[in-house]
DNA sequence: ATCTATTGATAACT
DNA sequence: TAGTTATCAATAGAT
């Protein structure tokens, strides 16, 4: 339609291409508004200019209504993969929801971090302090708990093996007397084990653990050394 | 166009609005790809038919693209709250990114207000102490400086209204002088404001105070009575 | 912006 | 659903 075909190409005459783009974009918007009206239809449709400026055209005007269930319908068509979709709807207000909830907390765990305190106000900073005093003593109560529930495993274990001992003890000393030959284990070793229990036992009513220890379940240290926080233990 | 003007409504002859819709449809579709390509613009269109087919044209084939380009457009244009978006592709992707670091981050946060601390092992847990120890000291730092700020603030404004006092006890002493009458203002008064500055300049220099204090603005508070902040100012 | 010659789209029909 | 054709609509180029 005009005074010459068109060819699908782009116009390089900077002027014709813009005043096109125009006209064009309005013919397009108004095709687009008679087809969802005619025939009952959902459209949209979005136009960016060169510059960048929005055209849109969208029935009911809910673009982000139409654009959500593009995005279900080529989701669920094209990858089933998919993480598992709630049909909820709304993908992208549940996206700048959820990025505008974790900014929130983004900047709230700076803050918890002792970083950009600046935009606090003095109220708010005491506030904080209150909230950081707290988590201390809760951490401060956890931490001693699960030492001492440490602990009490360790002692358990020590028990254990120091029993495991005598009885190789016992057998060896039965060999002996068969084959008249020493021990393989010597008095010193023995002495050793007793000191350290004892020491533990100490330390463990130091700290008058109230608590219950449950036996949770607990990765199994390796018993031939101490670890290294057990040695300020009682600091705090 | 066509063997008869169209009216702006909807066909309701099924049939006709079937043929209707495949026609214009195509129509559309091909104007939108003209444009784009003539223009040299973005351009995206989603029709879905009645039974839900969903038909789509983008510029270059990127529907996501201009999806996303047209989500950022709306949101810092309508609500200049703008998150810093990266143009960066897959938006369910990116959903569930951020997803799972926003639980993440939720788990940290819940742990740094010393809850949910059972998953932590008792290294985690020293680390957490000693990083919930380091935030404590800066943010009571922060929180001496600012309090420090607000007194030396109030010290100023208290003294500018000290010496408009004086002003005025001396126009007041002035205009005695001439109708012979007593002053308004009597001795008491003036005592007290003397007594209140001189225990704010204590309690600043108990606080060892060896920063700048650099004169930001701040609201200004109603003088005539003390923060109740103020009153275990040094207690840390 | 507005005009108008011309091409393009399509409603009704097949 | 596809083709034909009479008509109307869109628009290229000019003003």
């Amino acid at each position: 339609m005009g005074r010459g075909k068109v060819t699908l190409k782009r116009i390089e005459n900077k002027i014709n291409r813009q005043v096109t783009f125009s006209k064009r974009r309005s013919g397009l918007l108004k095709k687009a508004h008679e087809i969802s009206v005619l025939c009952d239809v959902d459209v949209a449709l979005i136009v960016f200019s060169t510059k960048g400026k929005l055209s849109e055209y969208a029935t009911n005007a809910s673009m982000v209504r139409i654009i959500e269930r593009y995005e279900q319908h080529s989701y669920t068509e094209k990858e089933l993969n998919g993480t598992n979709n709630q049909s909820k709807g709304s993908w992208t207000l549940e996206h700048s929801k959820l990025k505008a909830k974790f900014e929130l907390l983004q900047k709230n765990q700076r803050n918890f971090m002792g970083e950009d305190l600046d935009s606090l106000s003095i109220k708010e900073l005491l506030n904080l302090e209150q909230q950081l005093e707290a988590a201390l003593r809760r951490l401060r109560l956890k931490k001693n708990q699960m030492m001492l529930e440490s602990i009490s495993e360790l002692q358990k274990k020590d028990k254990s093996l120091q029993d495991q001992n005598s009885l190789l003890l016992k057998k060896i000393k039965g060999k002996e007397k068969e084959l008249a030959e020493p021990p393989l284990v010597d008095q010193q070793t023995q002495e050793n084990m007793v000191s350290f229990q004892l020491n533990l036992g100490e330390a463990y009513q130091a700290a008058g653990c109230d608590g219950e220890l449950e036996d949770t379940q607990k990765e199994s240290q390796p018993l031939t050394v101490i670890p290294y926080w057990m040695l300020n233990l009682m600091s705090q």
